[in-house]
DNA sequence: CGCGGAGTTGAAGCGTTTCAAACGGGGTGG
DNA sequence: CCACCCCGTTTGAAACGCTTCAACTCCGCG
């Protein structure tokens, strides 16, 4: 196996895997365990592979495979790797000095992990697969090369991370809603967002991680979430069976998700006045990105 | 002046100043005000202009004035132009379906503003200047032009993104904390790092947004923030004076802002085990960016 | 079979929200 | 120059919602 990968990259010194160095010291969780292809990287960053030779198959990115419960990127740590989510889904977190588990956001297929190995810094955060997950590394000075020779690499990156960062303010969205079936309805459609963006469902949900890890995203104690779900239940906009989620009325979860704190009345008019009111368009998803947004 | 303009950017078709079209339409309160050096530029992305020739003033970067009040990007716009702030400071916020301002961060020298322009998508977000700001104008097209000429400008840009994404995770941390006296002291941690950032005092802040703001990006009422305060003065870690803030005592203030949701006991802890136990460290400033953090 | 973790549900305490009123400063107009 | 108003800020009191502690069920696993 260490073969592929050496001839991947031939510049690279034999048998030194991309791996995050404390994710590989404390837990046998990751694995080199094999290589894909730049397409399909680029694909899985939203950047169609025009213009890459399809016949030029012999050049590969390495592919970890990261086991459930397996620790991806320690907080901390200083290895620039760069890594992004090919199947599964992580967990986003930062341990706080108490020991408290602060769960930032939940990552999918396509997204970046180890964002902040770029600043040079050290991680900020740590990331730990839900499932059994698979995902590209890149190594920030094999990236130098990369981008030579697929230039398009460099696009990718940097649209994945202002992707990100786009993503950033959706979460931080759920994270301050005044009410927590406010927070938890906004979670679900973010989920289902998530999802059919990947080509999945959007209304039927499989939940992977626990309300633990959900009530700590959303800042709220994990008996609320729970109390949250039956309410939104009860009220018919969910059919909630432990972590298989179904949507059963969209567009009332959605004006759920819409209540926020009590508006300033016509103080906030005064600025965003004639705007979006009484238009069905929601932050994210349905009118997503193509939302034309009267101007 | 846009002579200026026209020498600096000659392959730019005359008079087409990168300003983002619904704030040019809707408010008067951008302008067009000069020119900076691309040295300046780097500098305030924290790559030092090494390998810049520095007698090599002819080329310049826009810069535009935003008075106070004004809006600088409009949610929807889909003008990709990028802008990092060079002086004064900016609320970035989400105007809710509601009507309610949704403060997401506020940005001071040096950050990034409008980086989902670069994922082809419409603005994510409105940018309010919160005084008398200047700002650097990026057009995307002109970054690739930029980019030729200064190599430095991609990583610069790239470690921008990347910084950025780093301060969504600090912001989310202060957002969910559950106590509101615990929200408002991480706050004023935050800024008092930021200002350190930017060579000012960091234990004598002179707040630029209004209560009303902060409470909004800490997800309370604004009367709370009023009263946290006071609860802080009173406790002896902070003189309060309106919008003049002084730390008296750093440490009981860093103490305060350490309590968190109930820890879950041991169950954190099978995870991080013995992690920065009993560490002073804080999750960024004192120990910024230059903790070695045991490995 | 019994243990432990995840999830649900109940009841009590308390923190926050909300409504309300008062204070103070900065602006405008008389 | 003062009065006045507007708005940001502060403080009070009541109601609500969430947290917390607790008990209980369900399920997987040793």
């Amino acid at each position: 196996m260490s073969n592929v990968y050496a001839s991947a990259f031939p510049s690279q010194k034999p048998a030194t895997p991309p791996t995050d160095a404390s994710s590989a010291q404390r837990s046998a969780a990751t694995l080199l365990s094999g290589v894909g292809s730049p397409q399909e990287l680029l694909q899985l960053l939203g950047v169609p592979a025009w213009g890459l030779d399809p016949a030029w198959p012999a050049h590969a990115v390495p592919v970890m495979r990261v086991q459930a419960d397996g620790t991806l990127l320690h907080e901390g740590s200083r290895s620039g790797t760069l890594y992004v989510v090919r199947s599964g889904s992580f967990k986003v977190l930062r341990v706080q000095e108490d020991g408290y588990e602060q769960v930032l956001t939940f990552a999918q297929q396509g997204e970046l992990l180890g964002c902040e190995a770029l600043y040079g810094g050290a991680r900020q955060s740590t990331v730990v697969a839900l499932e059994v997950t698979t995902v590209y590394a890149l190594a920030t000075d094999e990236l130098r090369g990369l981008q030579q020779r697929w230039p398009q690499i460099e696009d990718a990156l940097c649209q994945g991370l202002s992707r990100q960062l786009a993503r950033a303010s959706e979460t931080a969205e759920m994270m301050v809603a005044v009410a927590s079936e406010v927070r938890l309805a906004r979670f679900i459609l973010w989920l289902a967002a998530r999802m059919t963006e990947t080509g999945q469902s959007g209304t039927r949900l499989r939940l992977r991680m626990g309300r633990r890890d959900i009530a700590s995203m959303l800042g709220v104690a994990h008996e609320t979430v729970s109390r949250s779900f039956g309410t939104l239940a009860d009220a018919g906009y969910l059919r909630v069976d432990n972590r298989d989620v179904d949507i059963l009325d969209l567009r009332g979860l959605q004006a759920r998700a819409r209540n926020t704190r009590a508006s300033v009345g016509e103080h906030a008019s005064r600025l965003a006045a004639p705007r979006n009111y009484g238009e069905p368009a929601t932050s994210g998803w349905w009118t997503s990105a193509a939302a034309p947004q009267p101007s």
